[in-house]
Parts: C-alpha cells; sequence; structure tokens
DNA sequence: AATTAATCTGACCGATTGGTCAAGTTTTTT
DNA sequence: AAAAAACTTGACCAATCGGTCAGATTAATT
C-alpha cells in the first residue's frame, strides 16, 4: 500500500507532534522509525542546511535505506518541515512566561538562563532555526508574524510596565528582546568562531557559565535593575 | 587559450584583492566581469548558501553565460573563496581600532556603531560570514584562529586594562565583544524575524537608530561606564 | 491458519548539478 | 596588418540529486 494512504500530512505548522513519542500499539515500529530518521535530519540539517542536505546522507545517519526513508516521509521538505516544528514546539514550551508580577531582576535572570541552557542542549536546533531565518525564513514566515510576534508584544507590555513603574530604565522592549536572543543563541549558531577564539575544542560547562553571568550582568545593570 | 594559464590562483585568503578594482590597461574586462560575477554571487550566496547557490543562478544575475563564469572562476569554491576575501577584507579595513588610551565610553559607542553602519550597509556580507560559521567554517576556520583571534586578543587586553584601571567593571572582555557582535549583526542575519515581529516590510532607520542606542546604552551601562 | 495491512528495499528514472571543451569573436601587441 | 592573447559561448558530459515503484518480507488482525 502506498505511504500516503495511512501517513498524517502535516502540511503547514501544527501543534500534534505527540504521536511521534509514539503511544505504543498502533504504530509503534513507524513511530520508533519516524524518531529516527528526524534525529538524523536534524544532525544533517544543522551541519547542511535545507539544500545541502540530501536524504541519502539522512538515510545514511539514520541506518535506513533511502526509499525506507521516503516511506515515513514522502519528501525532503516534509522532513525538514517535522523537524521545524519540533524545534518550534520545543522553543514554546521551554519559554518561560514572564507576567508584571515578577521582580524584573529574578525574571530576567530566569529568562537568559533558561534560553543559554536550550541553547546548550540543542545547539542543533538553534543553528537550524538560525539557518531557515537566513534564508529569509521561507517556512516559519507565517510563525514568526504570528505567534512570536505576539508573544514579543505581550513581553513588550509587561517590561514597559516595569519601566513605568520605575522598575527599570525606559529601554526599547523589543530591542532589548532581539538583543537577549542574538546575545545566546550565538552560543550554539557561532560556536565554532567562539571556540576558535577562545582556543577551545569545545564550550564547556565553565565558558557556559561565564558567558550567563556576563550577559546577565550586562543585561540587568544596563537595564537599570538592581537587584 | 585555457583560462588557468592566466588566472591567480588564491586557493587561501591572502591580502590581494587590489586587483578586482581594475588598474586600467591590462584586465579591464578581466576586473569588470570579475567583479559582476562577485556581486551576483553575494547576492545569490547570501539567500541560498553554499550548497543553495547554483552557478547558473550566478551567471544569470551577472548577466553572463554559464561558462563565462567558469572562464573566470574555475569553480563555484573558487567564486566562494573570492566573497569571502572581500568579505574578510571589508571586516578588517572597517573595524576601527580601540587603544587603551582612548576614552572607554566614547570608544566602546563608536566601534557599536561602526558595527551596526556596516550591519546595515553590508547585510548580505553579514549572512555570508554567518552561512559559513554556521556550517563549522570549513573555509575560514584558519582565519578565526590566527586573526581573528588575535585581534579580540588585543582588544581585550585593552578592555582589561580598563577594568584595571576602574573605569568599568571587571566584565569578561571576551564575552563581551562576543555579545556587541551578535547584537549588532542579528540586524543582518534575523533581519526577516526582526521585521515579522516588528511588523514591518524593512528596516528603516529609525529602527536601527533605535537598537543602536539600545545596545549602546544596555552595553556601556552594563559594563558600568559612565558618559 | 489465513488474510490483510504495514514495512522494507534494490533497482530504477528524469532533472539538475558543477564543470569541460572546441570553435568562434574581440582585443591587444607586435 | 598580422599574429597572439584574451575573451565568449552553445553544446555537451558524468555525477548526483530527490523521488518512484514493484515485489518481497514482516507484523497485526480475524
Amino acid at each position: 500500500m502506498n505511504q500516503d494512504s495511512s501517513q498524517r500530512r502535516k502540511t503547514h505548522l501544527s501543534p500534534i507532534a505527540a504521536e511521534t513519542t509514539g503511544n505504543g500499539r498502533q504504530g509503534r515500529i513507524r513511530a520508533q522509525n519516524r524518531n529516527r530518521i528526524l534525529d538524523a535530519a536534524e544532525r544533517v540539517f544543522a551541519e547542511k542546511g535545507f539544500d545541502g542536505a540530501t536524504t541519502s546522507q539522512i538515510a545514511r545517519q539514520a541506518g535506513l535505506p533511502k526509499a525506507n526513508v521516503h516511506y515515513y516521509f514522502g519528501t525532503k521538505e516534509a522532513i525538514y518541515l517535522a523537524v521545524l516544528e519540533n524545534i518550534v514546539n520545543l522553543w514554546l514550551e521551554a519559554i518561560g512566561g514572564v507576567t508584571e508580577q515578577d521582580d524584573p531582576a529574578e525574571a530576567l535572570e530566569r529568562y537568559i538562563r533558561e534560553k543559554m541552557a536550550l541553547t546548550r542542549a540543542r545547539p542543533l536546533a538553534s543553528r537550524i532555526f538560525a539557518n531557515e531565518i537566513i534564508r529569509g525564513a521561507p517556512v516559519l514566515k507565517p510563525y514568526l508574524e504570528t505567534e512570536l510576534k505576539n508573544w514579543v508584544k505581550r513581553k513588550a507590555r509587561v517590561l514597559k510596565s516595569w519601566s513605568d513603574a520605575g522598575k527599570m530604565d525606559p529601554v526599547s522592549p523589543e530591542h532589548l528582546i532581539f538583543m537577549i536572543w542574538a546575545a545566546t543563541q550565538t552560543y550554539a549558531d557561532f560556536a565554532v568562531q567562539i571556540q576558535a577564539v577562545l582556543g577551545k575544542d569545545a564550550l564547556d560547562e565553565q565558558s557556559f557559565e561565564e558567558a550567563t553571568r556576563t550577559i546577565t550582568h550586562i543585561v540587568l545593570k544596563g537595564c537599570g535593575i538592581t537587584r
């Protein structure tokens, strides 16, 4: 039977992703192999980008014949879409909520720490995301213009309320957020550059800790937030 | 005659680049066409990355037959190398010197402004560089480990001298530099994301000015530098 | 046990890729 | 003006790409 008959087509980013964990019975093999492919694809896409990645590379990494990969994912783009969906869900889950009631120092420091932890734990995801954005976000543009935009709008309001209350300087909330994103993600996306400059083979925990402290110090003090 | 006989093979990054401006006589056509190709290549590489770019796209953008492109640059990699070389030279030229005698506030603000101006003027260059680094810097690694590393070492010494003199907080100089690089380059590399979040079609001068002021404010104040 | 559904995979295909080449035209040198 | 060097380009090529498919094998259902 053709693969398309039983396959859920996730044409656009949607909050499924639960199936991939495999609920037993029905698609045990399916869930397992799909995950193997997605893991492999994450590695390949992170290193080569969408165009540079080949389906046979992904297949080799996954330890499966290429035709088997195409049995589970009809096209390379479908694999890419599924990988991106996982990444966006990871982002949305992990990003903690910051509210007006929170203490600015505590909340901002926690957010920076969480971002850095995620960057450290999932650098490949960060790199794939970066690649997608640099390419002009052909897939993620709708997501950026809706969910992410609204997320920023909400957080900007919180930051604004803090500066209105005199808890911090009246810096541009949006640009502050961009700055935090940039400063944290650079430790995944530009890891090679940072390693080269620091003369290290890999970024160890101390480096990450020092980076986190530097960013936190500069951002908090720079925004006039006293701890 | 075969093209290789008269062609300078710039196998590795070297400080030539003078020829490309065309000193008249000898290679007028050569310099002109090489530049057309390099301009086209910069656009294509920035949008598609190394693997995604095709030589026929570059040729079409340059308004030349593909075979003619291969007459001037033997391989796609040679084009890529030449483009990267131009970018690195641009970087090295433009980055102003900061010395211990400078006033920290003035010097740091100037550096951030220069970086932002370059990001604004040459976003494609920034994106190509970002792509190269994300891919693991297969071409630029030697450059990162020597010239760039030394540049950072020198600047880190300057920053250290300032904090030793009590002119600023003792933040990690290296991570401060990474933070400034990340915060400024994000306005080229992640422009699409920023535009989407801000709800703009393009980043206008006001956005850049606001970004520059925000970064400058946070970095200077965050480092305990008073203006 | 038999039937059905799901999974697997080697062999194959058209399209595109980076790159070559021979034969031409234009420009420069003598 | 003629010889040489530099430049131009359509046609071509092997390699690789994403993707297909028929038929074999395994797993699930009855």
